[in-house]
DNA sequence: ATCCATTCTTTCAAGTATAAAATACTTTCG
DNA sequence: CGAAAGTATTTTATACTTGAAAGAATGGAT
């Protein structure tokens, strides 16, 4: 079963021997933790201080983006996640008082929800804690850090989405 | 209300003007949005070609790198979920036959799983496709961005680590 | 030997999440 | 106009997740 050494472009070598990829399961499962350790401690403090869950400050995050207001659709594309997860964190915002409803100007099938007044104050308050939150969390990191972060997962993210929808 | 400009030390700057930390929760984002995309994207793939959730996936995981088995407890510490959410995967796993339980040799709370020998087949051949799927993932990334990438989220997980938890 | 704090697992309720099918509406084009 | 194609939302079913509480077992201290 001996052979003898060949010069091999990149790709055939991976079809010859299959590379076991170890370094970018380990850059996974790395990329993986950070995001869940930040995400649980936000998720936990969140709980304490304003008795609100994580999925319902994203979506008035993104409501408070948008002063007039945003369809179900465009709610579920931008949280990036499913349109019945939408429709249910709706209605419990609605229930609270933090969401209004409107029915959209152009196109009957769509609902328009909005933050109300008391919603908005609301999430001015949390998003102040939270933008402090993650500061201290990334305090670890130096400023030069930070943006050479932004520019690798920026890399990452667009070749991400190029493979998965391109 | 225009003032004088002040040399203060940082600390102090930032209970003056309190900073808006615009940079951090940039990174932030980003971060979550190539976390999820990766993640969405294997969920998706393990669903279509093994009919197989992404949570049992790295239940089993975990346990093929601990041959003799492992407490739920143990699990659940490794898997940084909650122990009630273990012991129901565990359930699932138990009756598709991929996973056996034993009692602990020495503690009579503990119960001990491990993988049969059908689960451990069907992990290796999800493994593999997992594997590569993830390096095709992060293909977009050269050699030393991969390396780079590590060090700094290395730098963050062991910060967050220290707020967090110290 | 008994108490007690701790650890391990299970259970429960509420909430979050997906996928897939169903329903309702709009636009386009014949 | 009216059918077809596409878009928007809801519904349904199932699965995952947490946090908290409760029960069983351990190990150490008295």
């Amino acid at each position: 079963m001996t052979e003898a050494p060949v010069l091999l472009d990149a790709e055939t070598r991976a079809h010859e021997h299959p590379a076991d990829h170890r370094t970018e399961l380990r850059l996974w499962l790395r990329l993986l933790t950070c995001t869940n350790l930040i995400e649980s401690e936000i998720r936990s403090r969140l709980r304490r201080h304003f008795g609100v869950t994580l999925p319902r400050f994203d979506l008035m995050a993104q409501l408070e983006k948008a002063p007039a207001g945003m369809t179900l659709g465009e709610l579920s594309r931008r949280m990036m996640v499913s349109n019945g997860n939408v429709t249910g964190l709706v209605e419990r915002l609605l229930e609270t008082g933090h969401l209004e409803r409107h029915p959209h100007p152009a196109d009957r099938r769509a609902v328009v929800v909005a933050l109300t007044p008391i919603g908005r104050q609301m999430f001015a308050t949390m998003a102040l804690a939270h933008a402090e939150w993650i500061a201290e969390l990334c305090a670890g990191l130096a400023p030069a850090d930070v943006s050479q972060l932004m520019r690798l997962l920026g890399g990452l993210k667009s070749h991400v989405k190029e493979v998965a929808h391109g």
